[in-house]
DNA sequence: GTGGTCTAGACCACC
DNA sequence: GTGGTCTAGACCACG
């Protein structure tokens, strides 16, 4: 998997990482179970702090998308993380607001939910296909 | 209007007013050329610096939300800002993060896409309304 | 002669009016000796402040493009404004700045003369026009 | 690069900053992928408020004229900012100003063209002996 | 009255 | 180390 960060971007780089690897875990390419890089191997490959992967794989680990094994270094979780009240009180929050923007942009409703649609889909279709494959 | 601050979150306030303002917008309780509190009374009102105030009011300013006449202070535009490339481009990415984590954590493409509705269908009987009550 | 102020603009309305004041003396619409319109009379059509036009023609009178007399009021001066040292500088300071700029983005140098040229002949037009229409 | 603050002068200080690295972008001092003084460097040297040098900064980003990194600070964009619609149409009315205020001064056509060309020679005749001195 | 600018100093997130 | 945010308080230009 392919992990590119925008270093002129305001969004933070481990912020980055993270929606990066639980993009890659929605559409299969990283499966269950699977090992991601070391925190040192990443690190170096992208050309950012040690530090800075090892916070978003703490990020993902404390919002149940992986699990870290002092040993295995970090995995991906069997099971996928609860969607709390929290979760979707914030998930309600942010769309609410993306939402508003672009109905005050002029994007109509049947225009926004088709996208939204479109991505579902992919995300569907790239995890069957995976799983076919194995 | 009523603007609600959380001073915990990590969102910074500048950013939850322009966000709260927009929404207002959508919903029409905020109406093409009405104008905003000055910097100096809602800041006031809120309990925070007036600088913050006007850095909401300067982003959503340039954003094409909000014009400021140096005579009555900020006023919601005539005209709602344009959905550019750079808009689309951003919510592109914005809306697959947040399909890929809702999808992972088990959220149907039929609720998902039903909550949008039910917030879009908000703003446009909210602005309805609002319209048919002037 | 019609002037347009910009209420939205970030430029003060007495710069606004000055500077229109000048164009229109350029194009000729404005002749040596005219009497231009009473603060008072100007205020009230344009919908600004008084002490706003009082300033305008204040700063050209400064400049030597208008007398101001008590019974007739303001009127274009029969001779035009010395270019001083002061107004060379400031051209230059200026004059260097947006050619920069437009180097950066991109203009040629062939194109930003031909626009100068442009405007330059529009002006010279304009007066010959005028003065032999009279 | 030497950067001159005038604090007698009504142009704000953040905007002198803009102007005089927009100078030096364009004379080649300043070149693609160069590093600027971190605000808190540069406000030191000059003896101004961080708070102003970032402005003009965060001015000049909104631009496109430089990128802010995280790790690095500014840097001038490997890229130069469009000429875009609103770029030419304000281009277009300092221009016609300037050109209506030299005109009514008895400056004539060509020396106007003259100076321009100058002007422009100038950067492009910098950024060429640069460019063979790298 | 309005916003714009500047200063001074604090704390924080990120890297 | 970097910039980002927020506060507090001052002065100014504009209208």
């Amino acid at each position: 998997m392919i992990l590119k960060i925008d270093f002129e971007s305001e969004m933070p780089i481990y912020e980055q990482l993270r929606r990066q690897i639980i993009e890659g875990i929605a559409r299969g390419e990283l499966n269950i179970g699977e090992e991601l890089p070391s925190v040192r191997q990443l690190a170096e490959d992208i050309g950012i702090n040690l530090h800075t992967v090892n916070k978003a794989y703490n990020v993902l680990k404390d919002e149940g998308y992986l699990v870290i094994d002092r040993r295995k270094g970090a995995m991906v979780k069997d099971t996928f993380p609860k969607a709390t009240k929290e979760y979707y009180d914030s998930l309600e929050k942010e769309l609410k607001f993306i939402v508003a923007d672009a109905y005050c942009r002029g994007m109509g409703k049947d225009e926004f939910l088709k996208q939204c649609e479109i991505y579902f889909d992919e995300y569907i279709e790239s995890r069957r296909e995976r799983e076919n494959g194995r």
